[in-house]
DNA sequence: AATTAATGTGTTAGTTTTACACATTAATTC
DNA sequence: GAATTAATGTGTAAAACTAACACATTAATT
């Protein structure tokens, strides 16, 4: 930090003035938070929607969102959302991308934050009776109102990206889980097939999944070998170099 | 998508006219961008900042923002920004990260959206002239006004992530540069050391950098050869699986 | 008891990364 | 202008990692 001190005061209490008359003006931009949720059942990666409630998206289906209140914080409202819709607190929720486009929305200008976040369907069982709300399998996901279509796939290829290099994937989850699920989850969300072999010497190298002498139980087939994952263990060793690489 | 309509036409118009009324009454959220543009000189990463106008930060630098204009897109109000502050157009801008904690701004609730922009400074000269505007070397910065420490540190951390997956460094680059400058560039970025040899053969092996047959001029030692980046190769050829790790 | 379909464990070849050494070139010094 | 210096430019070998692939084991089912 180095240069002198020109301070203009007046120019201090004008841009001052400047900010807090726009704040207080209307013909103001409206802000809100959508949720991009989640899920896996049945080895299919799912998302969570509800039917659009303006006329002019009739029948189409959205992201789950809602304005930010003026004392709330942004991961707060996100929080809300999610609280509200599936009854779940301590859920995975990471903020992705802002949306602002002047026309996205019909109401007027309306800029959305995005998060994404990440459920265990075991867990909620909830609000789901709503019957506006639906799990829907991602592949299946087209067409959605507004822009949300676009913050899907921002979302989802945000998903894809992060869970190679971070570990979300047990978010979505039981507690424990077998390494064919593990390798389910990742073929899901990956959209591609993998090595079994070599999927599981993958994981048993990174040393991050505790065997905790517990197997399947009421599966059709050779019961396989629980694990939970080690966060403790995974925020100590996680690395933090990786190299140069496209 | 599957379900029958069970479309609430009173539901419809009631919650469009809250929003449309939320979005003209006052007490309203501003919003802002903030960008952090960087630039590299004399082998050190730089960040362009400027003097707070405001009083509580008297003194204390901050990032370059303005609030977004009601009918302006949030892309057009960071190129706008970076237009207005180094006369540059048509540079490298990503968005990074929304931040809208309550009491971030001490004129009231707004929340910015931040960018990361990247510059050649060799390109620009112009506006630096302003008295309140520098470019500072990057492990000086500490204590910004606002949040700006958080956003700096964010989109830094961005950064260093995204130039090892990304070809994001020429930007800070000139067009013609020879693979000292690009070591340096790394070295500066990742704040690493970096083996030469290494470093070389792994930027051949990628067969992006194009070989113009020029050298470097008036330096105090051996000219090395300078070279283009290929991004009409890159975007052809560039890499889409990467694989499990962390 | 035989069959089936999954889990669980190696092995090998190929590729990538890392560590490290020496020859070459042009500016500088004497 | 010859010697010195400090950079560029190239190569090699060990180690680590990835990818492709085969067989034994287990428990439910027939």
């Amino acid at each position: 930090m180095s240069g002198e001190l020109n301070t203009d005061k007046v120019k201090n209490v004008k841009s001052l003035l400047a900010i807090q008359s726009e704040v207080e003006s209307s013909n103001k931009i409206a802000l809100s938070v959508d949720c991009v949720i989640f899920g896996f059942d049945e080895n299919k990666l799912k998302v969570l929607l509800i039917r659009s409630d303006l006329k002019k998206y009739l029948g189409k289906w959205s992201l789950l969102g809602d304005l930010v209140r003026p004392s709330e914080d942004l991961d707060a409202a996100a929080y809300r959302i999610l609280k509200q819709r599936t009854g779940l607190s301590d859920v995975y929720l990471e903020q992705v991308h802002t949306f602002g486009s002047v026309n996205r929305h019909p109401a007027g200008r309306v800029v959305t934050v995005t998060y994404c976040s990440l459920i265990n369907v075991q867990h909620h069982k909830l609000n789901i009776l709503d019957n506006e709300l639906h799990w829907h399998d991602i592949v299946n996901v087209t067409d959605l109102a507004f822009d949300h279509q676009q913050i899907f796939d921002t979302c989802y290829k945000r998903l894809q990206k992060r869970i190679q290099e971070h570990p979300l994937g047990f978010n979505l989850l039981p507690k424990k889980f077998s390494l064919r699920d593990l390798q389910n989850l990742y073929e899901a969300i990956l959209d591609t097939k993998m090595d079994r072999r070599n999927f599981r010497k993958k994981f048993f190298s990174m040393d991050f999944l505790i065997d905790i002498d517990e197997m399947e139980q009421d599966v059709p087939h050779r019961p396989g070998k629980l694990y939970k994952f080690n966060y403790e263990k995974y925020e100590k060793k996680k690395k933090k170099w990786v190299g140069i690489d496209f």
